[in-house]
RNA sequence: GUGGGCGUAGCUCAGCUGGUAGAGCACUCGGUUGUGGUCCGAGAUGUCGCGGGUUCGAGCCCCGUCGCUCACCCCA
């Protein structure tokens, strides 16, 4: 039997891993610059929390969960996404009932049971923050700002921001009956029709050619916004410009999840194949009191943690980023051996990376398994080196090498390393 | 859930109109005693996704099945 990961799954390993973990930690690290705190999560809640939450209505619930039940007959289901949870446990943990706005990040697995693709996975991974508590535009303004610079800090160019507002729910309520009304003009297949009437704004997204012809001229949500909402879309943009944040209206996006309100955001690579979409979020202003919070707005993000890394290779900017150690030791002989295990535990201490040759191999071949390792430096332990208490320190690049004490390896190491 | 493409050594692939498998890379060992990268030599490695069928004979043909992949749908 061989065993294969289940369909679907991103899965990541060395030498790949490596960009992975660069490419999170620096999604991460502009929320963490911005005062956003950690919030480790279950990857798994009780399925009304998504149901209620994200909307019955929406593709993700009625299609896309993975659900359960436990053995206590509880329906549970792994996370499909990361805003939902996280109103959750600010409100059970009371979090928003102290200086107003929460600001907190996640980062983790988040689930779906779709078909696979590009960019499409079924487990897959995501940083996102929420902030919790504050209706302010400037709030918005540098909620995006924080997603822009985690892309930016990747080195990304070739994508795009694409920013809306879907408005309060009286704009939406009125703007629906007109659009209603447009779209029973056109002849939709079933499955169309069906989509449409649960949420009729879905039709802008489709990708055929005689839909998008058709709905190039229907009315649009951003006509319909009332005062308000208008104006704390304008600031919202005046804030983003303010910033050097370029970014292009689109009264067209669609996202797929029900809370959405007010603005809403989607960056978009260009390089990328069906699934372009490497972040986006909104505000959502029903959403805290809908799942048994106060009844305060918040906003957020979620990154694609996959895709941005899908994005990173296809620009081109992950040259050279190998992993190496400082230092390969190599032990001659069953003594040699036992002194390298302490030795490197020396050396590490200094911060520096130390790999041994294991398994006895002749020098040459531990020297072509340290060679191969992109080790820095090489320090052959025999008995002579022993004897003498001294060892060559050997760089690799050059060959040369340099008699260090064994008492003086490590900071010999540090001094080299420095150069 | 719907459609297209593909499934041959660890990886990338070749295999002509059917005659029971190969290359490159990687890997291991060696090229005189303890120093890598080049070069040379030797070696290991596959139920040709799986199950049926046609045939004297199938990796090559047919059917089924599973898997991967891309796209639709949807989204990170």
């Amino acid at each position: 039997m061989k065993f294969q990961a289940p369909k679907g799954v991103s899965e990541y390993f060395p030498p790949r891993s490596r960009a992975f973990e660069w490419v999170r930690e620096s999604l991460i690290a502009p929320a963490r610059l911005a005062g956003y705190q950690l919030l480790e999560l279950p990857v798994f809640e009780d399925t009304e929390l998504f149901t209620r939450g994200v909307g019955a209505s929406t593709d993700v619930v009625s299609k896309e969960m993975y659900t359960f039940q436990d053995r206590g007959g509880r329906s549970i289901t792994l996370r499909p996404e990361g805003t939902v949870g996280a109103l959750r446990a600010v409100i059970e943990h009371g979090l928003d009932r102290k200086s107003l706005p929460v600001k907190i990040f996640y980062s983790g697995a988040f689930f779906r049971a779709e078909r696979p693709q590009a960019g499409r996975y079924r487990q897959f991974y995501s940083v996102g923050i929420e902030a919790v508590g504050s209706d302010d535009p400037a709030l918005d303004a540098e909620v995006i700002a924080i997603a822009d610079n985690g892309f930016k800090s990747l080195g990304l160019k070739q994508y795009h921001l694409e920013i809306t507002s879907l408005g309060d729910l009286a704009s939406r309520a009125a703007h629906r009956i007109d659009l209603v009304k447009y779209i029973a003009g056109l002849k939709l297949d079933e499955a169309t029709q069906a989509r449409a009437e649960i949420n009729p704004l879905r039709l802008f997204d489709d990708k055929r050619e005689e839909i998008r012809a058709f709905m190039a001229k229907a009315p649009l949500l951003l006509d319909y916004l009332s005062q308000e909402s208008q104006e704390n879309f304008a600031a919202v943009q005046r804030y983003l410009t303010h910033m050097g944040i370029d970014f292009q209206i689109n009264p067209r996006m669609v996202r797929g999840l029900d809370y959405y309100t007010g603005t809403t955001f989607e960056f978009v690579h260009d390089l990328l194949g069906a699934q372009s979409g490497i972040g986006g979020g909104g505000r959502y202003d029903g959403l805290m009191k809908e799942i048994g919070g106060q009844d305060i707005t918040g906003i957020g993000f979620g990154l694609g943690v996959d895709r941005a890394l899908l994005a990173v290779e296809a620009e081109g900017l992950l040259k050279g980023d190998e992993f190496t150690s400082d230092l390969f030791l190599i032990p001659l002989g069953e003594d040699a051996k036992s002194r390298a295990l302490l030795l490197a535990a020396e050396v590490r201490k200094f911060g520096h990376s130390v790999e041994i040759a294991f398994g006895d191999r002749a020098l040459k071949g531990a020297m072509k398994s340290a060679d191969k390792s992109g080790a820095a430096y090489v320090v052959v332990l025999g008995d002579a080196e022993i004897a003498s208490a001294t060892v060559e320190l050997k760089q690799m690049s050059t060959g040369s090498t340099s008699s260090v004490t064994l008492t003086s390896l490590p900071q010999a190491l540090s001094l080299a390393l420095a150069k």
